[in-house]
DNA sequence: TATGCTTGTCGAAACGTTTTAGTCAAAAGC
DNA sequence: GCTTTTGACTAAAACGTTTCGACAAGCATA
């Protein structure tokens, strides 16, 4: 109800109102004396400052706006959980925006996201929007890429090589000693699926395979573990298993191997098998999961600090493609 | 950059921005020509209203503040995304704070919430402090408590009963057959966990037995699949298996899965597996896991639209603690 | 024709900060 | 001892909205 206002604070500790602000803003440039007589004033009064008119008259707000495809996917939540972190570190809120996918949404939560005349945006792309971003530019606001290298040198943007993902794990594969690999993944019009069957057939050429012959690619429309499950049902029952199948996303890993072992088929000893992202359930499962291990905790906190650079230092700013490498990490279902 | 303001497209519209504000909010109350005319201007101007001047002058924002324990775990994650959902429907922005569980950081998010002047605030307690809610109330900020009922009338909270759903899992185990069991917690303290026991012991009251007798209470520090592995080993190495094991939550229950699979035990042969919480991977481990569902996309759906009614319609708004019934979940682990 | 009522628009005063230019005394430089 | 510099503070003008009272015009009623 009742908000307390910095004059109201200036008039207890017996100052004007700017002397307060100077208190919040530059407590340098205040005599001690001074300053903690207002630090009193403010404590006093549980005065908290008012962000709007804070960053109306300021020009520009403390807050950014963190728009993700799904907030359901591990993937996405530890990339939430370390944008928040450094922007909780720095003082700044974290608005954020799930896309689930979907263009239209995902336009609604910028236009939510210019209204709040946020610091930056941090998206990672439903689609293969620039222009939208470009508008969002022009309005002042910085924009940093999530997982999507950028293609443009003038932007910034945080992704993992999933090619050299998808290489280190056929390439496994291939030093376990598979033959035929399986790649069951999603829609190959998603960039993340289309770059790992790019890694994965490099390592197959690698190696002196061809990668028509040795690689089956099963695509599934949904990336999760019932669409995983019926493509390993399919495969069991068309009597063509492969010696391995790597998998585009740990969910589908699982769902995978709950119908190999249903089938009677044993993991490793039968067929080996290796997901993408390392999630915390693929070291859970009954055999646990080898799988493809990205930062996505640093890949949150990595563009936000990269976000937040460019809007306090816009002029020292450096635009940067940040490329991190993904790990293999090597578990029971590829021993 | 240039950020186009009201009176600009007052000026192209040819009216005064007063009206160009009541096309924005009270548009029935302005001619139908000079509305199509100021809506046309808009567009052209590529004017967007700016948040925090409305919010500064209107007296509140269009936002309202999250505070989760753990934005890690599937359940918050899901609650999370019901809250994102409504919030975006009715054209709120959410501001996203972690706890991590730790009580200082969940003071630091309600002071940048606080700053912010959001509508209301949702929060997942960390501890059990009423205090600082009060204070935000206090400040006209609206209060919801989530997955955690309220104590008092004049506030509004949404929980699930987890009473309910530690009878209805121990029940479950009961008739299966099952004669001594072990419940696999953590923390006592957890209000959650505590109220499980609760709910198990009472099922086996209900059922004639000496809760004292037939249940055993292994807990463990942290709630997740490590931890569950550890107690099953344990029990196992020390020779006392139950006829059936009881886990606080789905993590700590696939960890129990892993560890008596892995000694030899089979599940549900040898001994009865239940978890908590229903979560996506519940279903896709070796053997599937029974659980208790909680309608957690619904928890977080119904308690923003409680926050938003209080907001919109304080006058007759009417406190509501609603408490949602779990739902059992039969798998193989169980059957 | 005068009166009241309705409808649509305008002008101006807020809202709570930040910031700029300016005041005034005390310290420093010559 | 005079000017200049510094340091600490103040006063007032913004920032872009919303809202409220005023008012003009149109229209029905008396």
């Amino acid at each position: 109800m009742s908000s307390v206002s910095i004059k109201e604070v200036a008039a207890r500790a017996g100052v004007s109102p700017g002397t307060v602000s100077n208190v919040l803003n530059r407590p340098e440039k205040v005599a001690e004396s001074t300053r903690s007589r207002v630090e009193k004033a403010i404590r006093e009064l549980g005065f908290v400052r008012h962000g709007s008119a804070s960053s109306l008259r300021a020009g520009h707000s403390r807050t950014v706006g963190l728009s993700v495809i799904d907030i359901g996917n591990p993937f996405f939540t530890d990339v939430a959980a370390g944008v928040e972190e450094v922007a909780s570190e720095r003082g700044y809120a974290v608005i954020l925006g799930n896309s689930s996918g979907d263009r239209l949404k995902e336009e609604r939560n910028l236009l939510v996201f210019a209204e709040q005349r946020v610091r930056g945006v941090l998206i990672t792309p439903a689609g293969g929007d620039l222009a939208k971003l470009d508008q969002l530019r022009g309005r002042g606001i910085n924009v940093v890429l999530v997982d999507h290298p950028a293609e443009r040198a003038d932007q910034c943007s945080v992704a993992v090589n999933d090619i050299t993902g998808g290489s280190l794990a056929v390439s496994h594969l291939l030093a376990a000693g598979a033959g035929r690999i399986a790649y069951v993944t999603g829609p190959l019009t998603i960039r993340q699926c289309a770059d790992r069957l790019t890694g994965a057939e490099r390592a197959l050429s690698a190696a002196g395979r061809d990668p028509g012959q040795a690689l089956e690619e099963v695509a599934v429309s949904a990336m999760n573990a019932r669409s995983g499950q019926q493509a390993a049902e399919k495969l069991v029952a068309e009597g063509r298993l492969p010696d391995a199948v790597f998998c585009a996303n740990d969910l589908l890993a699982l769902g995978v191997l709950r119908g190999l072992l249903h089938a009677g088929v044993r993991v490793p000893q039968d067929v080996l098998l290796i997901g993408y992202d390392d999630i915390d359930f693929a070291s859970a499962s009954a055999v646990s999961l080898s799988s493809i291990r990205q930062p996505t905790h640093r890949l949150g906190r990595v563009a936000t600090e990269l976000l937040l650079d460019e809007c306090d230092n816009p002029e020292s700013h450096a635009h940067q493609q940040v490329m991190f490498q993904p790990e293999l990490v090597v578990r029971e279902s590829t021993r």
